[in-house]
DNA sequence: GTGGATGAG
DNA sequence: CGCTCATCCAC
């Protein structure tokens, strides 16, 4: 027959046979499609990006002429430029100075800041002067954010059926299949019915149509002439659909709040995102499965999400392209082998076109922070906590704004960065519940917290510094746990008092209990001071003292001078004795809060005084026998706890810092 | 649960 | 680039 030579007929298949045959997809793929299964091959996914976001935010606010060249500045440089003026040449790795020879014309708006002791962040005339004292501030943005959110959460169906996950503040994904199968239900209800002889892997009749108007702004066209030449089935169908409701939530987004996006119609976020990047400003592209090979053709696979950092370059370094269409050719094994089992597959198939992964229904962040980057670096405490005001101020009206205070949501957790040289270090700890949350909670947490940074290592000169919550519980906290009658402070000893009676039972102080109780100490410590803060200036040490973090002197020294330490091999502590992790001295069980809180104070005072030699004291003191205790606390940027490698890196940066 | 790293925009 | 947000993983 014909089979053995590549006959190829000119006129394939006639327009009136094209109904007769069965579609690619069965019943149950249609039914797949109502539950958005991501397994359906049906399935759309839609991804809507808004154009140079913050630019247009601020030149809607501003009620800018749409073809004014128009940049978001923040301090010196660009974070936003708007599509005219990227005509000029502009770039976000450009400054002002250079942004204004390209484009005179343009207008150059600064970030809404925050200054401190202000209870609110302004939009400040001259900003981009007073990088010192202000700190940035999106919350424009973010409001804005939520408005789309719920303009696009308006015009979908509810739920279950609308599925919208919040990508970014500018990103969201949507899955469209559950609305779509009820829409083709309505337009074809030749499918509607039960499956024939209710069998569900019956083929669906196709699709009673053979050209479709693919009236978008971009459509992913097609080289391959034998897929181009086929009729058009069902998951086109589903796509011109999705198309249709995209349009319809872009025209809303435009009409109701004026801001233009882009966005891509695919098979899965993957490519929906990828489509959403190929035609921009104002414009959508559908990319149909038939299309998917060719369009991921184009691509270097550094393009794809997830791929665009180290594993990208690793992945370009081990197979020598950056080129889709060239690691096509790369066996399974081979990727497995090279990347592991589970980077293998998932680049096997990712370069495929095929993600499987949900657009799960999220709109709200699961976190926030508020960071600084200090250009000069910050040198002490008392300029740190400042900053943490402003932090708090900053994260707390965002609270608000996410019903803190009516109880919806509340965060867990409490984190501070901190950056130094090139080390980069954080502490947390947990929101106290069961009572109201509120600024000055917050603010005694983080000095807390910086408090335990300052002492733990190298603080000073300090290069960034990040406030962040998150850990968010929904509705109404519940009632108060065991702890939750006592008062701060009072809460620690008793966890102390519950520690130290399980390490009694041993005879010692067990090794894994030393962490907590040296956090303990330090947070005993603060507590110490916010119960005393307020009161007066009277000096209640002869070391000199700072304002939040003041030290108070041990029992066992009159003279403000511990006993000297000693070089000797540490002794063993007997139940009433202990041996003082930082000067290896044996001193009575009694006094070891003390003692240790005097260390602390000590720390940060010399820290504060920029002097080396006292700085760290739990990393370049003795080492405790345990391993835990050690990283945990003090040792982690030392050589004395961590790889060899990760010693090296933070010491040739210090080196150079 | 904690802290560091990575990735995206 | 600086400021966010999210996820993963070793511990």
């Amino acid at each position: 027959m014909s089979s053995s030579q590549p006959f190829i007929p000119s006129s394939p298949i006639s327009p009136s046979a094209g109904h007769l045959r069965k579609s690619k997809y069965t019943f149950k793929h249609l039914s797949q499609l109502a539950l958005s299964s991501p397994a359906c091959p049906l399935r759309v996914i839609a991804h809507i990006d808004l154009d140079a976001f913050y630019a247009q935010c601020e030149g809607v606010r501003l009620g800018i002429a749409e073809d004014q060249p128009l940049a978001v500045q923040q301090w010196q440089g660009l974070i936003a430029i708007n599509y005219p003026a990227r005509k000029f040449g502009l770039s976000r790795f450009i400054d002002i100075s250079e942004a204004k020879k390209l484009c005179p014309s343009i207008i150059l708006q600064h970030v809404a800041t925050w200054r401190e002791g202000d209870a609110k962040w302004a939009y400040h005339e001259d900003a981009f002067a007073h990088i010192a004292t202000h700190k940035v501030s999106l919350d424009p943005y973010r409001l804005e954010s939520r408005r789309i959110l719920s303009t696009i959460k308006d015009v979908l169906p509810a739920a279950p059926v609308q599925r919208v996950e919040k990508a970014s503040v500018d990103e969201v994904f949507l899955d469209l299949s559950a609305q779509i199968h009820s829409i083709l239900l309505e337009r074809y209800p030749e499918i509607s019915g039960p499956a024939p002889y209710d069998d569900p892997t019956e083929s669906l009749p196709r699709p009673p149509t053979t050209a479709l108007d693919w009236n978008t702004d971009a459509l992913v066209d097609l080289d391959n002439h034998e897929t181009e030449d086929d009729d058009p089935d069902w998951d086109d169908i589903a796509m011109l659909v999705g198309s249709e409701i995209v349009s319809s939530v872009r025209a809303a987004i435009r009409e109701r709040l004026k801001y233009t996006c882009s966005a891509g119609i695919a098979r899965n976020k993957m490519i929906a995102k990828l489509g959403s990047a190929h035609k921009k400003p104002n414009q959508q592209t559908i990319v149909r499965n038939r299309a998917v090979q060719q369009f991921m053709g184009g691509f270097k696979f550094t393009k794809i999400r997830n791929l665009g950092g180290k594993l990208g370059e690793d992945v370009v370094a081990k197979f020598g392209t950056e080129e889709v269409k060239e690691l096509l050719d790369v066996s399974l094994p081979q990727l497995k082998s090279k990347l592991g089992d589970d980077t293998g597959s998932w680049v096997y198939e990712i370069i495929r076109g095929e993600d499987s992964s949900e657009v799960n229904s999220r709109t709200q962040i699961k976190s926030m922070l508020s960071a600084k980057s200090f250009r000069p670096t910050i040198n002490s405490s008392d300029q740190a906590v400042k900053w943490l005001r402003i932090f708090v101020a900053d994260i707390f009206s965002r609270l608000v704004e996410e019903g803190v205070l009516e109880h919806k949501r509340r965060p867990k957790t409490i984190n501070l960065h901190h950056r130094q040289g090139g080390q980069m270090r954080s502490r947390q700890a947990p929101i106290p519940s069961g009572r109201a949350l509120d600024e000055n909670v917050l603010f005694e947490i983080a000095k807390n917290l910086l408090g335990q940074i300052i002492v733990d290592g190298r603080a000073w000169p300090c290069a960034n510094l990040q406030l962040s919550v998150g850990g968010f519980e929904e509705g109404p906290t519940g009632n108060r746990g065991i702890g939750g009658f006592l008062v701060r402070g009072e809460e620690a000893k008793a966890m102390k008092r519950e520690s130290e009676a399980h390490a009694s039972e041993h005879g010692e102080l067990r090794a894994e209990k030393r962490p907590k109780n040296e956090h303990g100490a330090i947070q005993r410590f603060l507590s110490r001071q916010e119960t005393s803060h307020g009161d007066s200036d009277e000096d209640i040490s002869s070391i000199p003292t700072h304002p939040d973090i003041r030290s108070v002197p041990p029992d066992v020294s009159r003279d403000g001078q511990q006993p000297k330490c000693d070089d000797g091999p540490p002794q063993p502590a007997s139940s009433d004795t202990f041996t003082c992790s930082v000067c290896q001295t044996i001193l009575p069980l009694m006094q070891r809060e003390e003692h240790e809180d005097w260390h602390f104070a000590k720390s940060i005072v010399a820290a504060e005084k920029g002097d080396p030699s006292h700085q760290a004291w739990t990393a370049h003191g003795a080492r405790p026998k345990t391993t835990t205790a050690t990283r945990r606390l003090g040792a982690s940027n030392v050589n004395g706890g961590h790889s060899q490698k990760k010693v090296a890196k933070g010491q040739s940066r210090l080196a150079f810092g």
